[in-house]
DNA sequence: GCCCAGTCTTAAGATTGGCTTAAGCTACGC
DNA sequence: GCGTAGCTTAAGCCAATCTTAAGACTGGGC
């Protein structure tokens, strides 16, 4: 799960940044309006969180871009208190979510969750494959009642695969939304934690979970 | 399903051509207008991607030339973000779609699909042929409920004769069709696939879906 | 600072699966 | 019946993928 943090405030930024980062979430975090647009048109979030007041191109114009570039992302909006105007702006420019600062950080984070359950069709913040059930909030895997115990890239792994249910990712889609854009990880890397998964799964007692698509990737069929 | 991409930047030729490949297109590449215009014109393309900018012919007269040719392809033009004029010109000539660069590839492909829908006459990404169905999107054929498993290879030779249902092909159209032009796929090679699609059908519930037209091809007849 | 445990990456060798080839068989059309 | 086109099976090849193990890295605890 893929977050871009745009935010001026270095203090916020990096706040925000290492609050994803321990939840689990792959971040990347842009200073200015201009990094952010680049960041998000070349690389692909679940969710992006947006400032209205942004160095050199500011934030509605940033989202406005977006639409127009159609990006899949969901975007929350970030705004002082009491300027209502951006609140109606960035809501018809199609933001998904809006908050006024200060907001706390879990206010934050339960919208990223609601935004991503909504993106991802599901009701609650458990989905089942296969009778394996995973939170996506907790972020754990728990199959007959046994948590299994998941590394962090592990679990990412297989969460993206799990919420794209038949639907074939490859290694590098999957490398992708599991690091932020500085962080490399090879083909390699991926079969190994791939292994990895499916020990772990076979080990708790379901095989064959997760597929390989010769030449195209790996795929979960529900 | 073959995609011809023209496009001079190599950054963005590379990343098309690997995006398709991963999402199961057989892709060829051109780096300019005069390749390209040879490619189309030797080879039957579902799908012509086409950029404006093009060294040694520009996008407009390849596309002028490929209509005067008649090619069957549906195509789709690029071009950068302002050049209104563009539009105008790519649609006026004929094109089938238009898209201002930059742009993000699942929006690209959306419209890849749209067109392939379009030029096959179905509304949806499933069609049926006797029951059976066919995902053109996840590339996945199930028959009552059962996902029939049938590789790369099999799966192409599939598509192409339940979207040409009633219509014989012959081998070399089939070979052609499901390999990029670097690849040569002889008539051998297409009789053990079909062989082993018919097996797969069989096993699956289903006999007789692919007629062989001696010294013709092959065909299903709807 | 240093050690330890847990995690990630790298590399090498083993394995697999898909594709092609080839050979023998079938059956169609004359 | 004969000849040829097409079918089937099995073997072999090769690249993609898997597995294992070793080494690098990281963060916490002392």
């Amino acid at each position: 799960m893929k977050i871009l943090i745009v935010e001026d405030s270095e203090r916020l930024r990096r706040s925000l940044s290492k609050g994803f980062s321990e939840l689990g979430y792959a971040v990347d975090a842009a200073e200015d309006g201009e990094i952010g647009l680049s960041y998000a048109k070349n690389f692909e979030y679940d969710i992006i969180i947006l400032d209205i007041m942004l160095p050199k191109l500011d934030g509605i114009s940033v989202l406005k871009e977006l639409k127009d570039f159609r990006i899949q992302s969901n975007i929350i909006i970030l705004s002082a208190k009491d300027r209502v105007k951006d609140r109606v702006n960035g809501l018809n420019f199609g933001a998904d979510d809006y908050l006024c600062k200060p907001f706390s950080f879990d206010e934050l984070h339960a919208r990223v969750l609601t935004l991503i359950r909504r993106a991802n069709s599901i009701q609650s913040n458990t989905i089942v494959i296969k009778n394996i059930s995973l939170d996506i909030q907790l972020k754990q895997v728990i199959f007959r009642n046994k948590l299994i115990r998941f590394t962090h890239m592990e679990y990412s792994i297989f969460e993206k695969l799990a919420l794209n249910s038949n639907k074939v990712i490859s290694s590098t889609r999957l490398s992708e939304s599991i690091s932020d854009s500085e962080t490399f990880i090879s083909n390699n890397s991926i079969e190994v934690h791939i292994s990895s998964v499916r020990k772990k799964l076979k080990h708790a007692g379901v095989d064959d979970v997760i597929e390989t698509k010769r030449n195209f990737g790996y795929v979960i069929i529900k």
